[in-house]
DNA sequence: TATGAATGAGATTTCATTCAT
DNA sequence: TATGAATGAAATCTCATTCAT
């Protein structure tokens, strides 16, 4: 009885996920997902109320633990820098759990209501700059330069979920582009006081 | 005769040019383009042999240029580590100059045959790197670091190009950009240096 | 065992009928009809063979009792012309009863095999009218004319049926419009007899 | 050039009315409208923005008419009761040269952004008639009462124009129903004076 | 040079119904 | 008694493209 499971649900989902990564959520085809799944395109709407229910099926619960998590360590790492380290880590093992689904999110969520997840990150990550560089270069502060290098540290973290490589692998990347971002974030300081 | 020119081809491309920037290659719709340029459907078959006819037609000039330019750079910089600077310069300079065309090159192109314009600078970039690497850190390279940060430095352009940023003000950004990567680049070598 | 009534069956036929009054038959849909029952759409196919059957069963009971009484109505009011105002009365008392599953029988059974009643019901009464006019202007009988005054008389029962009246209220009403009627009918014959 | 006209607009406007006529708006079918004009689904959309498009090209026209019409008898109605036969007249010819038109408009718009005609076209008439009855048995008005004659009245209007009346024959039916109506209201004025 | 007309395929979604369990 | 699963057809609408004029 609880388990007959004919696995169609679960087959409708990995169909959806490779449509969805492949095309994008609106060019992705109901049919084709179906299709691969090997049930009409009338079943689907048994398992899901629609296309963007489907997605958010797929990307719902990466999505809750991202939530959480970005909420918790943009508090910690203002009031304790020294947590920054342990919260990326957080994040890269978050990341690498569901490298599909966030990359659902973050790039192929265009016309859902997730298609904002990209944006709101950032925005997020630039405040959390914008203190950094009130702190080490008081009123300098300069919009276009933080959003430039935020953009640029969150494509870091894009081009390593977007890899194959193993979760000891993605850290090791993860570190060494805090390296290399924080050598240019105080190079970039060292820049901008000078100039004044 | 020569010309009569009522300007519809001009239109048809501007209105392709906003259409394509809105939705991308795939959703763009030749209605609403023609719609916008006044004209029908059937007059845009007069001018163009399709929807990518249309969108190369519009990319066409800049990345000819584009081309041009980025071949002629990678080689200088390998030979003339110098050169690098006023390189970045010229790059930058048609980058602003094409900035719409180009960021239909880069993120609008999925479907059509310049859907690779992307991945394959990267690739010049990533030889470029790889080269430098092998100059610092003989022996040390690391294939997905590289990736990383030639992805990282690209995203950065993207980011130049996407806001409303005066050609001065885009300089100033790119040389930060430079200041930081630079700063960054070097700090990786000494790091790698020192795990060997 | 012969009385477990879980009181599914009961309320399948209150949704359906609330669906059926809200859509018309054609546009309810059975889904709908069981997610508001609390069932599934498996089991609406327990109780009964199809949609149609669904609807039958809702209005089967006052269909009969209505086909009963109109037959019997028909036949004294022609003998007896003063049994007209008790015929009239026990309709009234009928149709206020039923009042919803009159609705659906009258204005909401097209695609249905009831799609019919309202007509036939009409052409009852012409039948009547009809006797009425051969005996007051004898020969002079507009088909048409019979028609429209027929038409009009059942719109007012429908009217009646239509609104929240108590039954009392409707009585009235329905005694208010006899006496438009026979006021009106009168001075038709009036007139036609005047024509010829 | 100006007339090269396949016809296809016309046919799809008369395909559409037939459908309208048979099914209603919601339960007409695009396909079977466009397959009666012997075009392709895509076609239809070409010439109408989509269904109600469609439905409004048909019934736009009286419509105005109609509305134009209605307007200028209500006004004059109350300032002059023996212009009200007039008017009457007026209201039927218009009614009888677009038949079809006014039934899709009053019975089948369901769905449709004209689905409150009929009840709109009653609410006038009701205020029309309270107005009489205040001016012959003040103080003693019955909403309800004045929503069953105006129902029956207008009725009566939609019986005639589904008829294949001539515009004489349909004329002389509007005749005799003034007659029935008017008795009919005489009638009621005493038994409502006579009650209190 | 351009229009107006039309096609045929595809999109998402809803539907009544069936059936094994 | 009922559920859960699935079908297949139909719905409205949009699309790139073609073609005669």
């Amino acid at each position: 009885m609880a388990e007959q499971d004919s696995g169609t649900k679960e087959r409708l989902l990995q169909s959806g996920k490779e449509e969805f990564l492949q095309h994008g959520f609106q060019n992705a085809s109901l049919r084709r997902i179906c299709a691969n799944a090997g049930v009409t395109t009338g079943a689907l709407y048994f398992f899901f109320r629609n296309k963007e229910d489907l997605f958010g099926s797929i990307v719902g619960k990466p999505l809750a633990a991202y939530h959480e998590l970005i909420e918790r360590s943009a508090k910690k790492e203002i009031e304790d820098v020294s947590s920054a380290t342990g919260n990326e880590e957080n994040l890269m093992r978050l990341l690498m759990t569901y490298r599909e689904e966030f990359i659902l999110l973050l790039e192929k969520s265009a016309d859902t209501k997730y298609e904002n997840c990209l944006t709101e990150y950032k925005a997020n990550l630039e405040k959390v700059t914008a203190a950094f560089f009130e702190k080490y270069a008081p009123g300098q502060a300069n919009g276009r330069l933080i959003q430039l290098i935020v953009s640029m540290r969150v494509q870091g973290y894009l081009e390593i979920i977007h890899g194959n490589d193993t979760l000891e692998e993605a850290m090791k990347l993860a570190k060494y582009m805090s390296c290399y971002a924080e050598a240019g974030f105080s190079e970039l300081i060292r820049q901008i006081n000078q100039e004044c």
